[in-house]
DNA sequence: CCTTATGATTTCCG
DNA sequence: CGGAAATCATAAGG
Protein backbone atom coordinates (compact mmCIF):
# COMPACT_ATOMS: atom_id res chain seq x y z
CA UNK A 1 0.00 0.00 0.00
CA UNK A 2 2.63 2.03 0.93
CA UNK A 3 4.65 1.28 -1.83
CA UNK A 4 1.92 1.63 -4.62
CA UNK A 5 1.38 4.93 -3.13
CA UNK A 6 4.58 6.62 -4.01
CA UNK A 7 5.23 4.64 -7.20
CA UNK A 8 2.02 5.74 -8.50
CA UNK A 9 3.29 9.22 -7.21
CA UNK A 10 6.47 9.12 -8.54
CA UNK A 11 5.00 8.17 -12.14
CA UNK A 12 2.59 11.27 -11.99
CA UNK A 13 5.84 13.07 -12.01
CA UNK A 14 7.44 11.26 -14.57
CA UNK A 15 5.53 9.17 -16.89
CA UNK A 16 1.86 11.89 -16.47
CA UNK A 17 3.94 14.76 -18.13
CA UNK A 18 7.11 14.62 -19.40
CA UNK A 19 6.16 11.06 -21.54
CA UNK A 20 4.00 11.20 -24.47
CA UNK A 21 3.82 8.34 -25.78
CA UNK A 22 2.97 5.61 -23.09
CA UNK A 23 -0.24 3.21 -22.71
CA UNK A 24 -2.89 4.90 -25.04
CA UNK A 25 -1.33 7.65 -25.97
CA UNK A 26 -4.62 9.25 -27.96
CA UNK A 27 -6.62 10.11 -24.92
CA UNK A 28 -3.55 11.17 -23.40
CA UNK A 29 -2.82 13.49 -25.51
CA UNK A 30 -6.73 14.20 -25.60
CA UNK A 31 -6.70 14.90 -22.14
CA UNK A 32 -3.61 17.15 -22.32
CA UNK A 33 -5.30 18.90 -25.33
CA UNK A 34 -8.25 19.53 -23.50
CA UNK A 35 -6.45 21.70 -21.46
CA UNK A 36 -7.22 20.43 -17.80
CA UNK A 37 -3.75 18.16 -17.09
CA UNK A 38 -3.16 20.70 -14.05
CA UNK A 39 -6.79 19.55 -12.62
CA UNK A 40 -6.47 15.85 -13.65
CA UNK A 41 -2.86 15.45 -11.86
CA UNK A 42 -4.24 17.24 -8.43
CA UNK A 43 -7.69 14.86 -8.99
CA UNK A 44 -5.09 11.77 -8.95
CA UNK A 45 -3.18 13.06 -6.35
CA UNK A 46 -6.10 14.16 -4.04
CA UNK A 47 -7.62 10.52 -4.11
CA UNK A 48 -4.27 9.05 -4.01
CA UNK A 49 -4.27 10.50 -0.15
CA UNK A 50 -7.58 9.16 0.02
CA UNK A 51 -6.66 5.29 -1.07
CA UNK A 52 -5.27 4.61 2.42
CA UNK A 53 -8.63 4.54 3.98
CA UNK A 54 -9.56 2.04 1.30
CA UNK A 55 -8.72 -1.67 1.57
CA UNK A 56 -7.10 -3.07 -1.62
CA UNK A 57 -9.98 -5.92 -2.03
CA UNK A 58 -11.95 -3.50 -1.89
CA UNK A 59 -10.50 -1.34 -4.68
CA UNK A 60 -9.62 -4.89 -6.74
CA UNK A 61 -13.31 -5.89 -6.42
CA UNK A 62 -14.38 -3.01 -8.82
CA UNK A 63 -13.50 -3.49 -12.27
CA UNK A 64 -10.35 -2.55 -14.32
CA UNK A 65 -10.68 -0.69 -17.26
CA UNK A 66 -8.03 -2.75 -19.06
CA UNK A 67 -5.53 -5.48 -18.04
CA UNK A 68 -2.20 -5.12 -17.32
CA UNK A 69 0.70 -5.44 -19.76
CA UNK A 70 1.10 -9.10 -19.87
CA UNK A 71 4.77 -9.10 -19.03
CA UNK A 72 3.50 -8.58 -15.66
CA UNK A 73 2.40 -10.99 -14.06
CA UNK A 74 -1.67 -10.34 -14.89
CA UNK A 75 -4.34 -12.12 -14.45
CA UNK A 76 -3.47 -14.44 -16.38
CA UNK A 77 0.61 -15.21 -16.36
CA UNK A 78 1.24 -17.92 -18.10
CA UNK A 79 3.72 -18.51 -15.83
CA UNK A 80 1.70 -18.92 -12.95
CA UNK A 81 2.11 -22.25 -11.62
CA UNK A 82 -1.04 -23.71 -12.76
CA UNK A 83 -2.62 -25.16 -9.47
CA UNK A 84 -2.30 -22.32 -7.74
CA UNK A 85 -4.20 -19.62 -9.06
CA UNK A 86 -7.63 -18.94 -9.77
CA UNK A 87 -8.90 -19.35 -6.05
CA UNK A 88 -9.39 -15.10 -6.07
CA UNK A 89 -10.64 -14.70 -9.76
CA UNK A 90 -13.87 -13.66 -10.94
CA UNK A 91 -14.23 -11.51 -8.39
CA UNK A 92 -17.71 -9.76 -7.89
CA UNK A 93 -17.41 -6.62 -10.14
CA UNK A 94 -18.90 -3.86 -7.39
CA UNK A 95 -20.22 -1.21 -9.74
CA UNK A 96 -20.55 1.06 -6.37
CA UNK A 97 -19.27 4.27 -5.47
CA UNK A 98 -16.97 5.65 -7.25
CA UNK A 99 -14.50 7.31 -5.28
CA UNK A 100 -10.57 6.22 -4.00
CA UNK A 101 -8.99 3.22 -5.62
CA UNK A 102 -11.71 2.52 -8.07
CA UNK A 103 -11.98 6.18 -9.32
CA UNK A 104 -8.21 6.17 -9.55
CA UNK A 105 -8.17 2.55 -11.20
CA UNK A 106 -10.72 3.95 -13.74
CA UNK A 107 -8.76 6.76 -14.57
CA UNK A 108 -8.45 7.57 -18.11
CA UNK A 109 -4.68 8.02 -17.51
CA UNK A 110 -4.06 4.80 -15.28
CA UNK A 111 -3.16 2.44 -18.80
CA UNK A 112 -0.55 4.60 -19.14
CA UNK A 113 0.57 5.67 -15.85
CA UNK A 114 0.95 2.11 -15.28
CA UNK A 115 2.53 0.85 -18.50
CA UNK A 116 5.21 3.86 -17.50
CA UNK A 117 5.63 2.58 -14.03
CA UNK A 118 6.39 -0.99 -15.58
CA UNK A 119 8.89 0.20 -18.03
CA UNK A 120 10.65 1.84 -14.91
CA UNK A 121 10.01 -1.17 -12.55
CA UNK A 122 11.73 -3.48 -15.79
CA UNK A 123 14.53 -1.36 -15.68
CA UNK A 124 15.62 -1.16 -12.09
CA UNK A 125 14.73 -4.44 -11.04
CA UNK A 126 16.86 -5.83 -13.98
CA UNK A 127 19.63 -3.60 -12.74
CA UNK A 128 18.64 -5.41 -8.90
CA UNK A 129 18.90 -9.17 -9.94
CA UNK A 130 18.45 -11.64 -7.80
CA UNK A 131 20.66 -11.78 -4.40
CA UNK A 132 21.38 -15.55 -4.19
CA UNK A 133 19.47 -17.56 -6.68
CA UNK A 134 20.48 -21.20 -6.17
CA UNK A 135 21.23 -22.12 -2.58
CA UNK A 136 22.59 -25.62 -2.85
CA UNK A 137 21.07 -28.59 -1.75
CA UNK A 138 21.52 -28.06 2.08
CA UNK A 139 24.13 -30.40 3.00
CA UNK A 140 22.73 -30.48 6.80
CA UNK A 141 19.65 -31.18 5.90
CA UNK A 142 20.87 -34.07 3.35
CA UNK A 143 22.20 -35.64 5.99
CA UNK A 144 18.68 -35.45 7.93
CA UNK A 145 17.25 -36.87 5.51
CA UNK A 146 19.03 -39.91 4.73
CA UNK A 147 19.37 -40.26 8.63
CA UNK A 148 16.04 -40.53 8.81
CA UNK A 149 15.55 -42.51 5.93
CA UNK A 150 17.27 -45.04 7.69
CA UNK A 151 16.03 -45.14 10.44
CA UNK A 152 12.72 -45.38 9.08
CA UNK A 153 10.91 -42.49 9.93
CA UNK A 154 10.60 -41.13 6.52
CA UNK A 155 10.19 -42.94 4.06
CA UNK A 156 7.81 -46.00 2.85
CA UNK A 157 5.82 -47.41 6.08
CA UNK A 158 6.29 -50.99 6.40
CA UNK A 159 3.60 -52.85 7.75
CA UNK A 160 3.84 -51.90 11.11
CA UNK A 161 6.96 -52.56 11.67
CA UNK A 162 9.58 -49.84 11.27
CA UNK A 163 12.65 -50.67 8.89
CA UNK A 164 15.11 -49.91 12.01
CA UNK A 165 12.76 -52.64 13.84
CA UNK A 166 13.35 -54.82 11.07
CA UNK A 167 16.88 -54.51 10.43
CA UNK A 168 17.45 -54.93 14.06
CA UNK A 169 15.54 -58.06 14.60
CA UNK A 170 17.16 -59.88 11.08
CA UNK A 171 20.56 -58.46 12.68
CA UNK A 172 19.62 -60.50 15.94
CA UNK A 173 19.18 -63.70 13.92
CA UNK A 174 16.02 -62.88 11.51
CA UNK A 175 13.85 -65.36 13.58
CA UNK A 176 10.08 -63.90 13.67
CA UNK A 177 9.48 -63.57 17.00
CA UNK A 178 13.41 -62.48 17.81
CA UNK A 179 13.42 -59.41 19.74
CA UNK A 180 10.07 -58.97 19.93
CA UNK A 181 9.95 -57.90 23.10
CA UNK A 182 13.17 -55.99 23.60
CA UNK A 183 11.66 -54.00 20.62
CA UNK A 184 8.09 -53.79 20.55
CA UNK A 185 8.60 -50.95 22.94
CA UNK A 186 11.54 -49.30 20.37
CA UNK A 187 9.48 -49.79 17.97
CA UNK A 188 6.18 -48.34 19.28
CA UNK A 189 7.64 -45.69 20.56
CA UNK A 190 9.66 -45.28 16.79
CA UNK A 191 6.03 -45.42 15.31
CA UNK A 192 5.23 -42.64 17.87
CA UNK A 193 7.94 -40.60 16.51
CA UNK A 194 6.96 -41.74 13.21
CA UNK A 195 3.83 -40.26 13.32
CA UNK A 196 4.55 -37.27 15.16
CA UNK A 197 6.98 -36.34 12.39
CA UNK A 198 4.94 -36.93 9.70
CA UNK A 199 2.10 -35.05 11.08
CA UNK A 200 3.92 -32.28 11.46
CA UNK A 201 5.71 -32.64 8.56
CA UNK A 202 2.21 -32.40 6.93
CA UNK A 203 0.97 -29.58 9.09
CA UNK A 204 4.20 -27.43 7.88
CA UNK A 205 3.80 -28.55 4.21
CA UNK A 206 -0.20 -27.76 4.21
CA UNK A 207 1.16 -24.13 5.69
CA UNK A 208 3.81 -23.66 3.12
CA UNK A 209 1.61 -24.21 0.14
CA UNK A 210 -1.55 -22.25 2.19
CA UNK A 211 0.67 -19.22 2.47
CA UNK A 212 2.64 -19.61 -0.95
CA UNK A 213 -0.94 -19.57 -2.42
CA UNK A 214 -1.62 -16.80 -0.39
CA UNK A 215 0.91 -14.79 -1.18
CA UNK A 216 0.86 -15.43 -4.58
CA UNK A 217 -2.78 -14.29 -4.98
CA UNK A 218 -1.96 -11.42 -2.66
CA UNK A 219 1.10 -10.56 -5.47
CA UNK A 220 -1.24 -11.44 -8.01
CA UNK A 221 -3.85 -9.12 -7.21
CA UNK A 222 -1.80 -6.05 -6.40
CA UNK A 223 -0.07 -6.75 -9.78
CA UNK A 224 -3.27 -4.67 -10.97
CA UNK A 225 -2.27 -1.62 -9.32
CA UNK A 226 1.43 -2.12 -9.10
CA UNK A 227 3.98 -3.75 -11.48
CA UNK A 228 4.72 -7.54 -10.41
CA UNK A 229 6.93 -9.29 -12.71
CA UNK A 230 7.18 -13.40 -12.48
CA UNK A 231 10.52 -13.40 -11.36
CA UNK A 232 9.73 -11.01 -8.25
CA UNK A 233 6.70 -14.14 -7.58
CA UNK A 234 8.77 -16.87 -8.14
CA UNK A 235 11.29 -15.08 -5.89
CA UNK A 236 9.01 -14.68 -3.32
CA UNK A 237 7.91 -18.01 -3.66
CA UNK A 238 11.87 -19.49 -3.29
CA UNK A 239 12.00 -16.99 0.01
CA UNK A 240 8.77 -18.30 1.56
CA UNK A 241 9.95 -22.32 0.38
CA UNK A 242 13.39 -21.11 2.23
CA UNK A 243 11.51 -20.28 5.08
CA UNK A 244 9.52 -23.01 5.35
CA UNK A 245 12.10 -25.44 5.18
CA UNK A 246 14.12 -24.30 7.48
CA UNK A 247 11.97 -24.91 9.66
CA UNK A 248 11.04 -28.39 8.25
CA UNK A 249 14.74 -28.76 8.63
CA UNK A 250 14.06 -27.86 12.67
CA UNK A 251 11.62 -30.52 12.65
CA UNK A 252 13.89 -33.16 11.17
CA UNK A 253 16.78 -32.25 13.31
CA UNK A 254 14.64 -32.73 16.82
CA UNK A 255 13.19 -35.51 14.97
CA UNK A 256 16.74 -37.12 14.35
CA UNK A 257 17.52 -35.77 17.92
CA UNK A 258 14.40 -38.36 19.71
CA UNK A 259 15.31 -40.92 17.67
CA UNK A 260 19.00 -40.73 18.65
CA UNK A 261 17.82 -40.81 22.29
CA UNK A 262 15.61 -43.48 22.07
CA UNK A 263 18.28 -45.40 20.38
CA UNK A 264 20.41 -45.13 22.79
CA UNK A 265 18.77 -45.45 25.45
CA UNK A 266 17.30 -48.61 23.97
CA UNK A 267 20.80 -50.00 22.88
CA UNK A 268 22.17 -48.82 25.97
CA UNK A 269 19.45 -50.74 27.97
CA UNK A 270 20.72 -54.01 26.20
CA UNK A 271 23.73 -53.60 27.68
CA UNK A 272 22.04 -52.44 30.95
CA UNK A 273 21.55 -56.13 31.19
CA UNK A 274 18.92 -56.94 33.67
CA UNK A 275 19.29 -60.46 35.25
CA UNK A 276 16.81 -63.51 34.16
CA UNK A 277 14.70 -64.41 36.58
CA UNK A 278 14.40 -67.17 39.10
CA UNK A 279 12.18 -69.56 37.01
CA UNK A 280 14.12 -68.78 33.72
CA UNK A 281 17.38 -69.47 35.18
CA UNK A 282 15.93 -72.63 37.07
CA UNK A 283 14.86 -73.74 33.37
CA UNK A 284 17.66 -73.38 31.61
CA UNK A 285 19.62 -74.97 34.21
CA UNK A 286 17.44 -77.73 33.90
CA UNK A 287 18.13 -78.29 30.73
CA UNK A 288 21.71 -77.59 30.68
CA UNK A 289 22.20 -79.96 33.00
CA UNK A 290 20.14 -82.27 31.60
CA UNK A 291 21.65 -82.59 28.58
CA UNK A 292 25.31 -82.33 29.66
CA UNK A 293 26.65 -84.73 27.78
CA UNK A 294 25.28 -82.21 24.41
CA UNK A 295 24.22 -78.71 25.55
CA UNK A 296 23.50 -77.80 22.22
CA UNK A 297 20.08 -76.53 22.16
CA UNK A 298 18.27 -77.30 18.91
CA UNK A 299 16.50 -74.14 17.29
CA UNK A 300 13.45 -75.75 18.47
CA UNK A 301 14.16 -76.35 21.85
CA UNK A 302 15.66 -72.76 21.83
CA UNK A 303 12.19 -71.60 20.91
CA UNK A 304 10.76 -73.45 23.29
CA UNK A 305 13.18 -72.14 26.01
CA UNK A 306 12.63 -68.63 25.13
CA UNK A 307 9.22 -69.19 25.53
CA UNK A 308 9.40 -70.73 28.96
CA UNK A 309 11.75 -68.13 29.87
CA UNK A 310 10.26 -65.23 28.19
CA UNK A 311 13.05 -64.34 26.94
CA UNK A 312 14.35 -64.23 22.99
CA UNK A 313 15.64 -67.10 21.71
CA UNK A 314 18.86 -65.27 21.01
CA UNK A 315 19.29 -64.73 24.88
CA UNK A 316 18.65 -68.71 25.00
CA UNK A 317 21.64 -68.99 22.82
CA UNK A 318 23.64 -66.39 24.52
CA UNK A 319 23.13 -68.32 28.09
CA UNK A 320 23.95 -71.79 26.65
CA UNK A 321 26.90 -70.05 24.96
CA UNK A 322 28.38 -68.54 28.48
CA UNK A 323 27.25 -71.55 30.33
CA UNK A 324 29.32 -74.25 28.20
CA UNK A 325 32.65 -71.77 28.30
CA UNK A 326 31.72 -70.73 31.92
CA UNK A 327 30.54 -74.97 33.06
CA UNK A 328 34.05 -75.05 31.10
CA UNK A 329 36.03 -73.00 32.56
CA UNK A 330 35.98 -74.75 35.93
CA UNK A 331 33.67 -77.51 36.51
CA UNK A 332 34.49 -77.36 39.72
CA UNK A 333 32.91 -74.77 40.76
CA UNK A 334 29.53 -75.85 38.97
CA UNK A 335 29.42 -79.45 40.62
CA UNK A 336 27.06 -78.57 43.23
CA UNK A 337 24.82 -76.36 41.21
CA UNK A 338 25.44 -79.67 38.59
CA UNK A 339 24.45 -81.87 41.36
CA UNK A 340 21.14 -79.48 42.18
CA UNK A 341 19.83 -79.92 38.85
CA UNK A 342 20.62 -83.91 38.45
CA UNK A 343 18.69 -84.30 41.76
CA UNK A 344 15.91 -82.13 41.13
CA UNK A 345 15.57 -83.69 36.78
CA UNK A 346 15.59 -87.00 38.70
CA UNK A 347 12.83 -86.13 41.38
CA UNK A 348 10.84 -85.13 38.94
CA UNK A 349 11.47 -87.52 36.56
CA UNK A 350 11.02 -89.85 39.49
CA UNK A 351 7.66 -88.25 40.05
CA UNK A 352 6.50 -88.17 37.01
CA UNK A 353 6.60 -91.98 35.77
CA UNK A 354 8.11 -94.21 38.43
CA UNK A 355 5.64 -92.14 40.58
CA UNK A 356 3.50 -95.76 40.87
CA UNK A 357 6.11 -98.00 41.43
CA UNK A 358 8.58 -98.57 43.98
CA UNK A 359 9.85 -95.28 45.18
CA UNK A 360 13.75 -96.02 44.69
CA UNK A 361 15.57 -93.39 46.72
CA UNK A 362 14.92 -90.25 44.98
CA UNK A 363 17.89 -88.27 46.09
CA UNK A 364 20.72 -90.66 44.58
CA UNK A 365 19.09 -91.91 41.43
CA UNK A 366 22.28 -93.23 39.78
CA UNK A 367 23.28 -94.47 42.74
CA UNK A 368 25.10 -91.39 43.69
CA UNK A 369 26.79 -90.87 40.10
CA UNK A 370 25.50 -87.93 38.44
CA UNK A 371 25.34 -88.09 34.80
CA UNK A 372 28.93 -87.75 35.18
CA UNK A 373 29.72 -84.49 32.85
CA UNK A 374 29.85 -86.40 29.53
CA UNK A 375 30.45 -83.09 28.36
CA UNK A 376 34.37 -83.63 29.32
CA UNK A 377 36.17 -80.60 28.73
CA UNK A 378 38.54 -81.61 31.26
CA UNK A 379 39.57 -84.21 28.95
CA UNK A 380 40.97 -81.71 26.40
CA UNK A 381 42.13 -79.31 28.22
C1' DC B 1 34.10 -50.06 47.65
C1' DC B 2 35.63 -54.41 45.88
C1' DT B 3 34.58 -58.91 44.14
C1' DT B 4 31.85 -62.06 41.88
C1' DA B 5 28.03 -63.34 38.89
C1' DT B 6 26.03 -62.82 34.69
C1' DG B 7 23.94 -61.15 30.38
C1' DA B 8 25.58 -59.09 26.11
C1' DT B 9 28.92 -58.05 22.62
C1' DT B 10 32.95 -58.79 19.94
C1' DT B 11 36.30 -61.48 17.63
C1' DC B 12 37.92 -65.38 15.59
C1' DC B 13 37.39 -69.90 13.45
C1' DG B 14 35.66 -73.73 10.61
C1' DC C 1 26.16 -68.84 10.11
C1' DG C 2 26.84 -71.15 14.78
C1' DG C 3 29.89 -71.69 18.31
C1' DA C 4 34.25 -70.76 21.31
C1' DA C 5 36.68 -67.50 23.64
C1' DA C 6 37.65 -63.04 25.21
C1' DT C 7 35.84 -58.99 26.76
C1' DC C 8 32.61 -55.52 28.32
C1' DA C 9 29.44 -53.66 31.51
C1' DT C 10 26.36 -53.96 34.96
C1' DA C 11 23.87 -56.34 38.94
C1' DA C 12 24.34 -58.30 43.20
C1' DG C 13 26.45 -59.43 47.40
C1' DG C 14 29.82 -58.91 50.96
Amino acid sequence: MDEQTRMMTGLVGIGGLSQPDVGDPDSVRKQQSLGQPQQDIGDILQQIMAITDESLDEAQARCWPEEAPARWAGTDDPAEGGGAGGARRGLPCRPTSNTGKHALNCHRMKPALFSVLCEIKEKTVLSIRGVQEEDPPDPQIMRLDNMLLAEGVSGPEKGGGSAAAAAAAAAAGGSPNDGSIEHSDYRAKLAQIRQIYHSELEKYEQACSEFTNHVMNLLREQSRTRPISPKEIERMVAIIHRKFSSIQMQLKQSTCEAVMILRSRFLDARRKRRNFNKQATEVLNEYFYSHLSNPYPSEEAKEELAKKCAITVSQVSNWFGNKRIRYKKNIGKFQEEANLYAVKTAVDAANVSAQASQANSPATPNSGGYPAPCYTPDGRL
